[in-house]
DNA sequence: TCAAACTGTAATTAAAACAATTACATTTAA
DNA sequence: TTAAATGTAATTGTTTTAATTACAGTTTGA
């Protein structure tokens, strides 16, 4: 399980999207997430960190987007949040005398790290543009 | 992050594996993973559900698998303790007036669909067999 | 046949992870 | 020069998760 995060900076992103050129505050963006504008301006730092975004501080600040929506996948957004791995290993310490015990982070972490991939190349396959074609018209 | 029950689960099935056709009790099972008897013996029940093992109780109880390795990939197991989605998809309920976030819960619930296919399409490519064939040889 | 060694399972407690909130310094526009 | 933002540290509250305790039920074998 990827923390909200991932989930929250994703509508964050797609509420950019769909307002391009536009700079939105985090207050604003907060009232779609529903959550605390302070919550939001972390994942806007995270943001800005992988130049996904750019943000203006002072009076009539906010976010907007650096890229056009069709030049950002979910992938980009997934690192740049980097929430922690989608498989979490056993990090405590093994039975000396248990051969299975010995070997098992080791193996563990090799199918954490290839989960991890498969999971990245999946969402480098969608991009914030097919998210914003994805809503329904608006009435 | 798929929490820590999946990597439980994996060590088990793996110590079951790497004792062919042996009984083995939840104490050792623990000791291995260097966790509670209970904890594993919850996991046994969650894969004994999944026709994975069998479980006996009573003195000299314990588990054993009731498949070859090389028949049991890590879907099944992942399956069987069925954790949460790897995407955890935002449940608050969307701001009225606000068209992105009205439309994010259904969009995201297909990311965190689509993804968790995905694992469960890797996962499926790796059996018990190989992850015993990884284990370095006993000294 | 009964005691020992297990499993099965409910209930409780403890620990960890996570998000929310508070607070305030800094920046910017008008 | 003030109002409206962001940036960020610190704290608190909530939820999730794992650990533990407790005990009834099963099975084996001396």
């Amino acid at each position: 399980m990827v923390n909200q995060q991932f989930t929250f900076a994703v509508h964050i992103m797609t509420a950019l999207a769909f307002s391009p050129g536009e700079v939105i505050g985090s207050q604003t963006l907060a009232a779609s997430v529903n959550t605390n504008p302070v919550v939001v301006r972390r994942l806007l730092l995270a943001l800005r960190r992988a130049r996904l975004i750019e943000t203006f501080a002072g009076k009539h600040g906010g976010a907007r987007l650096r890229k056009k929506p069709d030049r950002i996948s979910l992938a980009e957004i997934y690192d740049a949040v980097k929430s922690p791995q989608v498989i979490l290993v056993n990090e405590r310490k093994a039975l000396r005398r248990c051969h299975v015990s010995c070997n098992m982070k080791g193996i563990m972490s090799g199918v954490a790290e290839s989960t991890e991939q498969a999971v990245r190349k999946h969402l480098r396959g969608i991009t914030l543009a097919h998210l914003v074609r994805k809503m329904r018209p608006r009435a």
